[in-house]
DNA sequence: TTTAGCACTCAGAAAGGCCGAGTGCTAAAT
DNA sequence: ATTTAGCACTCGGCCTTTCTGAGTGCTAAA
């Protein structure tokens, strides 16, 4: 059954104002916040009722009421006002963003420094997807008789390097060699097609003799498992402690060390972000991973183009000002995507028609 | 005047049963700890002295005794045994830092990380020096007709790109050119002989029209920019809240933010760092950064080669397990050195004789 | 110089008491 | 059928008090 006009006013003033004061709130107290016209009485029916539809909870008898993880949902659903970020808030952001321009890992890392600076939450950012970019060109250059170094440029502005060091020595020649090899191989392939080709050439080469061909095989696989291995930037760990959910050090500790995991990281968010499109809510016990049931996260996902796409959100107590974060979260995402978008579509090129 | 060997006997049990226990030490279970055939009472009187001349302190009237940075100091330099790593631990450390060999970046990052799970102290890592590297190569690659990435090569296996978008269409050709201009003007010059290049060749593409002159001149500064920034890694925040000194959350909040300012950081550490040659251990005060003076930090830098260095060290309390943080760094900073190193000397050149 | 002995100190834990915000319920008022 | 006023009750947090014991410094004898 749906809740009365009454009882939503309330839920949401509860919610607000919890998220502003971490404090459990009295009927008193709401009379004000919920602009109502009514008794602390009545409200008190309210809360109780509210409270046995799961909505609210009481810390202990003789407290306010706080916002279960149903409550927060509800909020979240329909209650929330859509906030509006200040010129001063985007302009910060677009200057931050179009600042520097460089790699995109370092691009993505500033972007999870930025949001976390943004909101007083920790906050990460990672990419997915890389199997489906496009091998556009690789390079060799020796560094000295006994290693090289292999860059690797992909679509989508993507730029991996590596040093190999070889047993033995390598000529100049030898070297341009390996590199139209590779070149030839595998230029225009995808990532996910080059496994099954990489397969193919290994066989070959457990007959040859000459190591060469070995080593190219090696080396593509390297460089797939770093592309593969979407890294995961964390920021702003530190903003934990800020909140007064976080006195209890083994609550901080936990998930301080949950957020250095990159791997458990990126399993657990990568998944829910895939099918939402704009921004993503998960509170408390939505999460999947153990280690967030009792922590929000709020996510936003963006396109870096060529179906590689990436996740940006923040960590925090469900008590989180969701209505701000998803804001600022969404309006970064954007303009990432935007910044990565943009070489399809240079300004002042036409649309199709007109 | 030199403490008696009695005295050091009783500080070097003092240190290390605080090291171990984080409570102030009585004079009862030094008894036994200092493996002297004495009573608490001449211990007492002991303590008093060395408590008189400033080794030692009491947290109140009551208390035991705690060694005071002086102490700390006198341990590091004399008392402390040399703590040699289990063989278990060596092949940890150099299996971890020949797995995977990369771009230079990650190699210091991840070497930072090993660390801060070895000590159970946060780490950092960082690089400096990078002004006297000498240029080796630059490529430019076409990423769409108004975008390039641009890939600087130096000496030591320094790779760094970056994407550059451009106001106006750039064709192919037009990028040859520029990468000839960028390689005939600028490689084998080091970073160093860069910048006052640069100005003249700024001054003179004033008066020119042609725009391409100007492009190579931000390009090149923005890398010089790049490569001056000397990244700095932390990693590892969360062990903060391991030790209880750091019950205090302002205090934790207090040193957790200030690690991640990698420049105040990158800053307060390279100093210290350019003249001793091993490990170099700073005690609280000792420190010149203020948000320090309570911690102790463990440094131990690494040599890239061409004159390019870097520093590895950990965080952590003034009650921190100095024989076993050294050794620990010690060993991985060598690593480090001759991971690097290794090109320029291969395994089985002869030396000049011989 | 060392030791035994003793009075003293003081942080921290444990126990008790108070306060007041907030509740639930009941009975009257609308 | 709601709403309200009133009242007894609950209970976490805070403050104070007490108690305990580890550890001290000092003195006087060995």
């Amino acid at each position: 059954m749906e809740l009365s006009e009454r009882k939503k006013k309330i839920l949401r003033a509860v919610v607000e104002s919890y998220i502003q004061t971490a404090e459990p709130v009295g009927s008193k107290a709401l009379m004000e916040l919920a602009g109502l016209k009514v008794s602390s009485a009545t409200i008190r029916n309210e809360l109780a009722d509210l409270t046995e539809r799961g909505y609210l909870e009481q810390p202990h008898t003789s407290a306010g009421r706080v916002p279960s993880p149903k409550g927060y949902r509800l909020y979240v659903n329909e209650l929330m006002e859509e906030q509006r970020l200040s010129l001063e808030e985007t302009r910060q952001i677009n200057d931050a963003l179009h600042l520097k321009m460089q790699e995109l890992d370092k691009v993505i890392d500033q972007a999870g420094r930025m949001v976390s600076q943004l909101t007083n939450y920790p906050a990460f950012s990672l990419t997915e997807g890389a199997r489906r970019l496009t091998i556009k060109r690789f390079d060799l250059i020796l560094v000295d008789s006994a290693s090289f170094i292999a860059v690797v440029m992909t679509d989508s502005s993507v730029v991996k390097n590596k040093l190999f060091r070889l047993p033995a020595e390598l000529s100049e020649p030898q070297l341009q060699l390996l590199t139209t090899l590779l070149n030839t191989a595998f230029v225009g392939k995808t990532l996910d097609q080059l496994t099954p080709e990489l397969m193919r050439v290994a066989e070959h080469a457990a007959g040859s003799s000459y190591g060469l061909i070995s080593l190219v095989v090696s080396f593509a696989m390297e460089v797939l498992d770093e592309l593969e291995s979407s890294a995961v930037y964390t920021a702003g760990a530190s903003h934990i402690l800020d909140h007064p959910e976080y006195q209890d050090l083994g609550k901080a500790q936990a998930l301080m060390s949950y957020l250095s995991e990159d791997k458990a990281l990126a399993q657990a968010l990568a998944l829910p972000a895939l099918d939402g499109d704009d921004t993503k809510i998960l509170i408390g016990p939505e999460n999947v991973a153990e280690e967030l049931k009792d922590t929000s996260v709020v996510l936003a996902s963006y396109d870096i183009g060529d179906g590689m796409k990436g996740v940006i959100g923040v960590v925090g107590p469900t008590r989180m000002d969701y209505a701000k974060v998803a804001a600022k979260l969404s309006y970064v995402a954007d303009g990432l995507s935007k910044l990565f978008g943009q070489p399809e579509l240079p300004p002042g090129t036409p649309e199709k028609e007109e």
